[in-house]
DNA sequence: GCAAATTAATGATTTATTCAAG
DNA sequence: CTTGAATAAATCATTAATTTGC
């Protein structure tokens, strides 16, 4: 054990440094959006990371752009939609035996999908995550109405994709350590419009929306 | 609106496939079960990227990263150990309120607590993370079993932390809408053993560092 | 036929659980 | 045991298909 934890030390860890370098180093040239205006902080706020709620807000924007009509590959930046070959191709990685890729095999994927529209790693991670549950509980939902077929319940038969290797095929294994290895990005997120504010629902724009939970 | 886009591309490559159906489920979210085959992809290489991951080999890099003695914090180990600096200004954050710090807060976290040994993103994430988690579970299992005389020894009780007197209740727990933004690195991490069939995996080198290409 | 209202589907986050290193 | 790390489960939030009323 021997976990002594004296955290007092913790106190004037910022006094003691009253210059922070804080080189944000700008990552990789991802999204040069955001022109973000400098934030060069020289001194480590404690208190603007308590706070960092109630951020600028996004205001200004006389621009008035009302989004490029885009049609479908950056929708502007609300949420990814991905197009049919971007599903096609993940569908088929799916049923390949991916799981759970790892940065390398995200960051390979990304760039592919990228070629039929916008895409970023994370929607890559989060679709094999959202599809993985929902497969597994489609699955689960028909075993539980449907005659319990014993043995060799799938319904996937084989795979031939040739991978030289073995596509190690574990359909359900259990928590496996993998190794992905992710950071963050420098720039945040423009929320869209969700209504974080309390209170004060907008209730023109959607009236009575029943939210059936 | 209605901005159906039917990309109709070369299609071909997944037309080998010997009996797979490739249902497309994404075409239509709601009733019609079956809809067309129609994906398109010119050209990719599903092979690349179902990669087994057999053997992440530390190629290329080979020994710049090594460096070995790294400094100070980490002995080569695996995983993040932090220094007591590092601890003493989390749990400052955390007292102070913070949870789930965003993307840009992530950054400016670990830029400043790199200075007191090597940390990632992800470590500063993961650390809101259980650390948010364990003290709600102590907590929880202090208000249950409150007669309860464990033998718990001698919690180090050092800090005080006064407990939840002055921290915000409820309020900051339940789902909260933050948008933050990330990416994946570059390169992948080894994966710890853990492999029954030890494999002789090399497992020495560590491609870690926030600098990938 | 169109557009608002419903509803199914699913992208994106947070929480809970689990594994493993030290 | 403690706790960093990772995954699975729960669930919030938004998009798009479908239904409905005109």
């Amino acid at each position: 054990m021997g976990s002594m934890k004296v955290h007092q030390l913790a106190r004037g860890f910022w006094e003691h440094e009253p210059s922070l370098t804080l080189s944000c180093k700008r990552l990789r040239p991802l999204a040069p959006k955001l022109a973000n205006t400098d934030h060069s902080v020289t001194s480590f706020d404690l208190k603007s990371f308590i706070r960092p709620d109630s951020g600028p807000r996004k205001l200004a924007s006389s621009d008035e752009k009302k989004d490029s009509p885009q049609g479908e590959t950056h929708p502007g930046g609300t949420r990814w939609n991905p197009t049919q070959e971007q599903i096609g191709i993940l569908e088929m990685l799916y049923r390949g035996g991916m799981r759970t890729p790892n940065g390398q095999q995200i960051e390979d994927i990304t760039a592919q999908l990228s070629r039929y529209g916008k895409i970023e790693g994370k929607n890559v991670f989060y679709w094999f995550q959202n599809h993985k549950a929902r497969e597994r509980q489609k699955q689960k939902r028909n075993s539980l109405g449907l005659s319990h077929s014993p043995r060799t319940p799938s319904p996937i038969t084989i795979i031939s994709l040739d991978t030289r290797g073995e596509v190690e095929k574990d359909e359900d294994s259990p928590y496996k350590r993998k190794c992905r290895s992710w950071s963050f990005e420098c720039f945040e997120l423009e929320e869209s419009r969700s209504c974080k504010e309390e209170g004060d629902r907008t209730l023109e724009l959607f009236p009575l929306h029943p939210e059936g939970r």
